[in-house]
DNA sequence: CTGCGTCTTGACCCACGGGTCAAGTTTCGG
DNA sequence: CCGAAACTTGACCCGTGGGTCAAGACGCAG
C-alpha cells in the first residue's frame, strides 16, 4: 500500500497520480471544456491551448492531469459509454423476452445519442490518433457482444429468426447508429421528432429480428 | 477561347490546368501511389513527401497536379463514387420493380465495398480536414436520395410499406455501409464469404422494406 | 515554522509536414 | 533553331501545436 499514513483528503483515481478532491474538479474543468470544444470545432482542430483557455488555466496545467491529448478523448469516450450502457441496462427489464429487451435497448439508445447529439458527432469524425482508434474499437466489440449474447438467447427461445448471431448483431446495432447519425446530420429533415425516430428503430428492429 | 490554337495533345481536365497525355498519366501514378498509401496508413498519417517518394517525384511536383492534399482525396474518393455508382446502375435493371432494384443495388455495393475494402477503410477515418468532409457528406447526400426516390416508387407501387422514405432509404443506407463495415473490420469473424454476407444483406433490406 | 506534495504558471523547445520557389530540363510547334 | 508551355527538382520557409520545464504559490500535517 502507498504510505500507510495516506492523507484522508488524497485521491486516487486509478492511474498513479493522487488528487486532492480541488484537484478532481480542476480536472473535471478540463473535460468539460474540452467536450464542448470537441463538438463544436471536431477533435483535431481543438488545441490543447484551447483547452485550457476555455477552462481558464495555463497550459502546462493540462499535462498535470493528462498524459496526452488522446487519454483525455479516451477519459470522456469511456465516461460516456459508462453513461449509455446504464441508461441502457435501466430500461432493460431482465425478466422480459431477449427480443423485448434488444428493441428496449435500441429505443433507448436512439434517445439517449440523441439527447447527446454533440457528443457522439465525436465519435464518427477523428481516428487517426491511434490512441483514439483503439478506445473507439474497444467500444464497438462491448456492444456487439451485448447484443450477440441477447440474440442467441432469443434464437433458443425460438423467438428470434435462425441466422449468425453476429450478422444479427450487426445490424441491429447499424441501425441504431445510422439513423441516429443521419438525425444528428440533418439528414432526416428537422421536422422529425426524436419519439417519433425513437419509435420507427424501434419498429425497426423488431421487424428485422422476426 | 483559351488560345485558338492549342496543342492538339493538350487535354482540358476540368480545372484550369492544362496536362499533356504523359502528365495525366503522371498524375495518375501520384493517385494510385496515394490511395495505397492512405488505405495502408491512413490519410493524415500520409504525407506528401510520401506519396511523391512512392510515385518516384519530387515534392514540388506534387503541387503542379494538385493545389492541396485534400484535393487530391476529393478526386480519388469521387472516382471511387463514379465506379461505385456505376456498377450498381449496372446490375440494376430499370424494368424490374423498385424492390428488387433496391436489394440487387445493395447487394451489388456490399460485393463493390468487399472488393475495395482498402479504400472504403479511408471513409470513415477522415473528417477533420473541411475539404475532405464536403466530399464524404456530398456523397451521402447522392445515395440517400437516389434510394429514397426508388422507395417513393415502390410505396406508389404498394410493395413498400408505408413510412417516411427518408427513413427507409437511410435504413437500407446504413445496412449496407454497416455491414459491409463490420466485415472490413473483421468484427464478422474471417470465415464469413463475401457471397454469403452479400446474400443475407439482400435478404435484410427486403425484409426491412416490405 | 518547516517540509513536502499538490497545484499552477507561461515561456520555451522543436519536430513535423504542408506549401513555396527559383532554377532548370524536356517537348513540340512554328 | 527559337520560344513557350509543360514538366521536374530539391532546398527552403514557416505556421502549427504537442509537449517540456524551472520556478513559484498554496495548503496542510507534524
Amino acid at each position: 500500500m502507498t504510505s500507510a499514513s495516506a492523507r484522508a483528503e488524497r485521491l486516487d483515481s486509478g492511474d498513479g497520480r493522487q488528487h486532492t478532491e480541488h484537484g478532481l474538479e480542476r480536472k473535471q474543468q478540463l473535460l468539460d471544456a474540452a467536450a464542448e470544444l470537441f463538438a463544436a470545432h471536431g477533435y483535431s482542430a481543438t488545441r490543447i491551448a484551447d483547452i485550457c483557455t476555455a477552462a481558464g488555466v495555463a497550459k502546462g496545467l493540462f499535462y498535470w492531469y493528462f498524459p496526452t491529448k488522446g487519454a483525455l478523448f479516451a477519459e470522456l469516450v469511456r465516461t460516456m459509454r459508462l453513461r449509455l450502457r446504464r441508461t441502457q441496462g435501466a430500461v432493460m427489464d431482465p425478466t422480459t423476452d431477449a427480443v423485448t429487451r434488444i428493441a428496449d435497448g435500441a429505443e433507448a439508445s436512439v434517445r439517449f445519442m440523441a439527447d447527446h447529439a454533440a457528443y457522439f458527432a465525436l465519435l464518427d469524425v477523428e481516428r487517426s490518433d491511434p490512441e483514439v482508434a483503439e478506445v473507439l474499437a474497444e467500444g464497438a466489440g462491448v456492444y456487439l457482444d451485448d447484443v450477440r449474447r441477447l440474440v442467441e438467447e432469443g434464437q433458443r427461445a425460438g423467438t428470434i429468426a435462425d441466422a449468425p448471431s453476429d450478422l444479427i448483431a450487426v445490424g441491429v446495432l447499424g441501425a441504431v447508429s445510422s439513423f441516429s447519425n443521419s438525425y444528428r446530420n440533418g439528414r432526416l429533415g428537422s421536422d422529425i421528432a426524436v419519439d417519433e425516430l425513437a419509435m420507427f428503430v424501434r419498429r425497426w428492429v423488431l421487424n428485422a429480428l422476426r
